[in-house]
DNA sequence: GCCCTAACGTTAGGAGCACTAACGAAACTA
DNA sequence: TAGTTTCGTTAGTGCTCCTAACGTTAGGGC
């Protein structure tokens, strides 16, 4: 699992060093790698903990409503509840009020399993943000929302 | 092309709505789809340009030297050079010094395309940046290049 | 009540990227 | 000379993102 390729930066093309986009996916794929480590460990990956997080957040809700929520696929939510299901850390059952609907419900035992992740994933940052000070860690964090708040109104 | 799904940041949960690997994730992909766009409209994608720019920049090079330059993987360069070979942007020929390699060489026509590239990523770039101003723009990139150093020594 | 449209869950599948494994040929090392 | 390493290549996996289509169910207009 552990790679380890990536490009040696100091190597890199000029036109590459300080490209935004590249550092951007450079550094997320960090991140993202980390984090991904640690839920391993728990058997789990991102969407398993956004979706439970989802839930706990706001109660029962529909796969189309997590999938807004969460930004995952309904196609791909899917299969991510299934997972959930069959591991008993979610229960899903047709909505009597609306029977196109699944009505999806966290569990005790999902919800213990989501403090877990909670944990693995406070880790997973806390190692990725190592190299920055308190000050550049909310800066990155302030900068980054203004992106994002930007984009996501498409 | 334009799919425009992507979490709506209003209803994700609290505890997703600052977790550094999320906005990263969220910010790259919008990077990502913006520079690919532009790129997608000269035929071209991210490993073209990175090829291309460390071919530019370095001279001839065996496509090992090019996967550590840009971070390819030598079994995805393959296909990246087959497809600048067909293209004529690039000409792939056996290394009589070290006859394991293939030595591979920019041609005209891949300079020029290069200096098309370059126009359409600064383009996406600029969209991309657009919300931040200067400031924010350089602490960004100040701050990505802190962890991409710190993380890629391993 | 009936028709039309929209939403929901589901299945299937494609594209791109990251990554591993294995293999023959050539080269280096001992 | 024998053993190991490097190089290009093929093959294949897994995750993410994303589209298309389909049957079922709801809701709105009439």
């Amino acid at each position: 699992m552990e790679g380890g390729h990536a490009a040696d930066e100091a190597n890199a093309p000029e036109r590459l060093r300080s490209l935004p986009s590249r550092l951007l996916n450079l550094a997320a794929g960090y991140a993202q790698r980390l984090v991904t480590e640690r839920l391993a460990t728990a058997g789990s990956r991102k969407w398993h903990y956004a979706t439970l997080a989802a839930l706990e957040e706001f109660g029962p809700d529909s796969q189309s409503g997590l999938s807004d929520r969460t930004g995952i696929y309904r196609s791909d939510l899917v299969a991510t509840i299934n997972e959930l299901t069959a591991r008993g850390l979610v229960r899903r059952a047709p909505d009597p009020a609306d029977r196109r609907r699944n009505a999806i419900t966290l569990t005790d035992e999902g919800r213990r399993h989501l403090k877990h992740l909670d944990a693995l994933i406070a880790d997973g940052e806390a190692e990725f943000l190592a190299p920055l000070s308190e000050v550049d860690r909310s800066e990155l964090i302030r900068i980054l929302k203004l992106i994002v708040e930007y984009h996501s109104r498409r």
